[in-house]
DNA sequence: CTCTTACAGTTCTATATAGAAGTATAGTTA
DNA sequence: TAACTATACTTCTATATAGAACTGTAAGAG
C-alpha cells in the first residue's frame, strides 16, 4: 500500500488526488496513458472505493485526467496549441478552418527583456531561445510571433532542424525536451501597429492589432515558453459565457 | 413524496437536478432563499442522501447554487452586472475600482434592426425598449452603451422614473418586472470608431474601441436583453487561463 | 450585561456494497 | 471469413450509514 501526500489534516480524497498528481508531473504516467482502475487505486493507497473516485473526479474536473466509460481512465493530453482559433477568425483560401502553417524568421540565443525574464523566472542577464515567426494561411500572413524559452528545460530545442519543426511547436518540446505544455495564461491588449510588424503582416502602419501575451506551464507550473502574438484586430473576435 | 422530471432513462441525480432547477426557475425558491438540507430533499424526492448530494453538487457546479458548510444551500444571486471590470482598466481619480455612473441619454419604444430582434427572439416588425447610456469614471466618459429590451418581458421598465435607475440594471429589473438575469454571452471584437460614438467617448475619430455585445438571458433561458458596449481600445485588457 | 457552554441542524468526509451500463477481446457459430 | 456470443473489465449509478466539521442559537455562569 503507497502512502498518501501532503498535509495529513487535509481530507483523504484531496490527499490522494495531489499524490495522484505527483505521479503524472513525475512523468510516471505520461499523457495517453491508462491509470489503474478505480479499484485498484482504491487497494493501492488503502482507500474506499468511493474516496478514489471522488480523488479522480477532481482531477478530471481540473482537466488532468480523462475518464471514459467501461474503458478506463487516462491522463489527458494537453492540445491548446491552436488556440488562435478562440482569438481570431481563420479560415484557408478554401473557406475551411485549418491551422496555420509556419515560417521561423530567426531563431537565436539572446537575453531576454526584464518582463520575459520575470515570467520565466530566470535571472535578467541570462541567456534564452530567442524565435520570431510568422504564422500564415494559404500564404497570406495573419499572426506575427515572437517567443522565448528558457535554456534550462528548452535548451535542445536549438539542435532541431527547421525543415523538423511544423506549425505546432509544443510537440515538439515534448519529442525533443521531454517537457510537456499542460496550461497556459493569456493577456489581451489592443494597439496600434508599429511599421515593422505591419511589413510582416501587411497592413497599414497604425491599424489596430490584437496583442496576446501568453505564458506556458508544465504539470509542475514552472514556466516553459513566453509568447507574444499579433494580429489584425478586425479578424479578432473573442465569445464567452458568464454567469 | 413528489415526482422527478424529465426522462425517465435519464439517472436519477440528473432528473433530481432538473427538477430542483425548475423549482428556481419558477421562482418558487428566489436568489438568496436557502433550500431544504439535503437529507430533506432526499427525503421529499425519494432518493437516497448521496444521489441529492450529487444532484446539488451538480447544480453548483452549474453556478446556480451555493452551499456553505454548517449554513446550508442557498440560490446564488447573479452578479456579473458589472462584467466590464473584466474587460478594461477602469480606475476612479483616487485610483480605486468603482461601478462606472450612468447617464441616460435615451429611452424610447422603437422597432429593433433585424441582428437585435432575431437575438431577443421576438418579430422583425415588434417594438422593443432602446436606450442608449454613458457609463462614466469621475464624470469622464468610458463606455457608450446601446440596450434593447424586449416588451413582453420588461415593458414595466418604462414606467421606472430616470432618477431611480442606478448604474445597474439589472437589480432594476429584478424588481420593477421581477425578471432575473441568470447568465449571459458575450462577443468582443475590435472597431474603429465612428465619429457620433467619438465624441461621446472623447477620442480621436478613427481611434481603436473594443465592442462588446451581449445577450442576458433568465433562468428559464429567454432572451431578456441586447446590450452593446463601447470602450476605448487603449483601456481594453483581458486575462484568461486555458488548458 | 458578557462570556462560555451545550445543542441542534447543516454540509462534508469516508466507508461498504450491489448492480447497471459501456467496451474490448476471445471464442464460437454459420 | 464474417457475424454473433460470452466474458471479463471498466466506469457509472444508487443505496445505506456513521461520524467529523462547521454554524447559529439558546441556555447557563460569572
Amino acid at each position: 500500500m503507497a502512502g498518501l501526500k501532503g498535509d495529513a489534516r487535509l481530507p483523504r480524497y484531496q490527499r490522494l488526488a495531489e499524490t495522484l498528481r505527483q505521479e503524472v508531473v513525475g512523468r510516471r504516467w505520461k499523457p495517453g496513458d491508462r491509470l489503474p482502475s478505480e479499484n485498484d487505486i482504491a487497494e493501492i493507497y488503502g482507500v474506499a472505493p468511493g474516496t478514489a473516485r471522488q480523488a479522480l473526479a477532481q482531477l478530471v474536473t481540473d482537466g488532468l485526467l480523462e475518464r471514459a466509460h467501461g474503458r478506463g481512465t487516462f491522463v489527458r493530453r494537453p492540445s491548446f496549441d491552436s488556440s488562435l482559433f478562440r482569438f481570431f477568425r481563420f479560415w484557408g483560401p478554401d473557406g475551411v478552418r485549418s491551422v496555420p502553417e509556419s515560417r521561423i524568421l530567426r531563431r537565436v540565443v539572446a537575453s531576454p527583456p526584464k518582463v520575459v525574464a520575470r515570467a520565466l523566472q530566470i535571472p535578467d542577464d541570462s541567456d534564452a531561445i530567442n524565435m520570431s515567426r510568422l504564422r500564415l494561411i494559404g500564404g497570406a500572413p495573419v499572426v506575427a510571433e515572437e517567443i522565448w524559452l528558457p535554456m534550462h528545460r528548452l535548451g535542445k530545442f536549438l539542435e532541431v532542424e527547421e525543415q523538423d519543426i511544423g506549425p505546432l511547436l509544443y510537440p515538439v518540446y515534448d519529442r525533443v525536451c521531454g517537457e510537456i505544455v499542460a496550461r497556459a495564461e493569456e493577456a489581451l491588449t489592443v494597439e496600434c501597429v508599429a511599421p515593422e510588424t505591419a511589413r510582416l503582416l501587411r497592413i497599414e502602419v497604425g491599424a489596430p492589432v490584437i496583442v496576446i501575451e501568453r505564458l506556458a506551464r508544465g504539470y509542475d507550473d514552472a514556466p516553459l515558453e513566453w509568447r507574444r502574438s499579433r494580429g489584425a484586430a478586425d479578424r479578432f473576435h473573442y465569445h464567452t459565457e458568464i454567469r
